[in-house]
RNA sequence: UCCCGAGUAGCUCAGCCGGUUAGAGCACCUGACUGUUAAUCAGGGGGUCGUCAGUUCGAGUCUGACCUCGGGAGCCA
């Protein structure tokens, strides 16, 4: 008796006529007058569950086994065999069905073997791994991850782990969540009233990190191609369909390397990602084209598929202005795109993915590099169909008194940034990076329409349940 | 945060101009059915109509406030 996951045993590794034992949970059960049940387990090691054939003979057959509902765990060993049936290719004639969890009360057991609204399951988020819809969300998203990490792997780069706490309080990248372990109740203060932070555990203003990219800076002045993946936060109060208040963020940075090397690593990396989730979740990326969205499949194909156009931010304009299209928002040359116009560009004129490069310098973050127009800075938007910006990045301002100014301008004191400043200071090269939000990437791959089912227990404003 | 919309059985929904005992499908329970595929068929149980207040002889239905959820906007990844 051999202890197999589902998915071995129903892609052939095994032999017809093991006998294997599979742990898993109940989905459906079908009873035949013939004197058997089907019994349909699933353990997440693959889309589909197995079908559990469950004779009468069975000591607890009456007792138990024709009891089981949705939801039950269960301990099946038998003889593994070609089906009878159609519908799957192989199924576990049973010697024994160990019920190892009842459901208490099937009746009210959540996860019934219907279709339910996303919006139901995430007010059960802790127990909607266990439908279709999740378990297939949750392998993509793992093999997702996996394929980052393989992707820059095999291309040289390091992992950072840059730091969840940071006292950086201006990043720029929104709003901050305060971390701080004084007493609400009877804050320390200094002698002019305002709360003393250096009563604080790290004695000053801490928060939870809204990027980690000034950090990999240093680790890429160094190591020469870095990235980083981990989590992020805002605590803007934004109540949206593409908003969390915690989500993970891949941000890789390179040395050495100016915008358009940068644009080649977006490039190459969307297609990497894509290709291994085509190539190893075949089973869920079929459910998410038959079930979720019929283009979900058409769209990764298109990615690897497709060279990515490149234009700059200018010419854009220009073809928006052009447009047989009249838009919402009137294009005008300084102002940021919307997301008609991004859609536009990539799903009507190029009709595919496109990188648009050289954006206006009053849109974009100070720490970007200033061309040489003195009015672009070296930043890009990667767009794709049916998706929109999935990647933003740019080259990044190496050099100390461009940045200086940058940061004035912006409204940041440069004596905050003393050590990012450094990195100018002392060896400064070009170097680039981009960003990319690991759950809007997620979204799109499986076609869904709210961010909030990308991550297991989303965090939004007003909602941190489970 | 702003603008819309929605809260009725475990889930998805119907419920007309305010009027008797609030309905359906699925799920669940019982039974029938010779290998089923979200099986099928018959029967059964299951409701503080989001909360609070108001209008009325009478409120699931009308009004107000609040709560929750969803869609859109802004901000962004």
């Amino acid at each position: 008796m051999t202890q197999v996951a589902i998915r071995d045993a129903l892609s052939g590794q095994i032999a017809a006529g093991e006998t294997v034992t599979v742990r898993g949970w109940v989905r459906t059960r079908r009873d035949s007058k013939a004197g058997l049940s089907f019994v349909n387990v699933s353990d997440g090691s693959c889309f589909d569950p197995i079908q559990v054939v469950a004779p009468a003979s069975l000591a607890n057959y009456e007792d138990e086994v024709s009891h089981l509902t949705a939801g039950c765990a269960v301990i099946a060993t038998g003889t593994l065999v070609a089906s009878q049936g159609k519908g799957q290719s192989f199924e576990l004639q049973a010697d024994t069905v160990e019920v190892v969890g009842w459901v208490e009360d099937p009746e009210t057991y959540p996860i019934q073997p219907k279709p339910h609204t996303m919006e139901f399951l995430r007010e059960v988020a802790h127990l909607r791994p266990r439908t279709n819809i999740f378990g297939a969300i949750t392998r993509v998203r793992h093999c997702m991850a996996q394929a980052i990490h393989r992707y820059f792997h095999e291309n040289g780069y390091c992992w950072v782990n840059t730091p969840i706490i940071t006292t950086s309080d201006a990043e720029g990248a929104g709003q901050m969540f305060r971390v701080s372990t004084l007493d609400l109740a009877n804050l320390p203060r200094t002698a002019d009233g305002a709360i003393d932070f250096r009563e604080d555990f790290f004695g000053r203003e801490a928060f939870l990190t809204v990027s980690g990219q000034l950090n990999v800076e240093g680790y890429c002045l160094a190591l020469s191609k870095v990235y980083t993946f981990g989590p992020t936060f805002r605590a803007e109060n934004s109540n949206t369909s593409r908003h969390l208040a915690e989500f993970w963020m891949v941000e890789p940075e390179i040395a050495f390397a100016d915008l358009a090397a940068t644009a080649d690593v977006a490039e190459s990396f969307l297609k990497y990602v894509c290709k291994a989730i085509l190539d190893e979740r075949g089973d869920d990326m079929a459910f998410f084209a038959q079930r979720v969205d019929k283009q979900a499949i058409a769209r990764l194909e298109a990615i690897v598929s497709t060279p990515f156009e490149r234009i700059d931010y200018g010419a854009a304009v220009e073809i928006l202005k052009r447009a047989p299209k009249t838009f919402d928002f009137p294009v005008e040359w300084g102002m940021d795109l919307q997301t008609e116009h991004e859609r536009y560009l990539c799903e009507q004129h190029v009709r595919g993915p496109v990188v648009v490069t050289d954006y206006p310098e009053q849109i974009k973050a100070f720490y970007m590099r200033m061309n040489d127009d003195g009015r672009t800075v070296a930043a890009m938007d990667v767009l794709a169909p049916g998706i929109g910006e999935i990647i933003g990045g740019s080259q990044r301002e190496e050099r100390l008194d461009r940045l200086d100014a940058r940061m004035v301008q912006f409204g940041l004191d440069p004596a905050d940034y003393q050590w990012y400043r450094d990195f100018r200071r002392y060896g400064t090269v070009p170097h680039s990076g981009f960003g990319l939000g690991f759950e809007r990437l997620l979204v799109h791959v499986c076609g869904l329409t709210n961010i909030r089912d990308a991550i297991p227990y989303p965090r939004v404003p007003g909602s941190a349940e489970f």
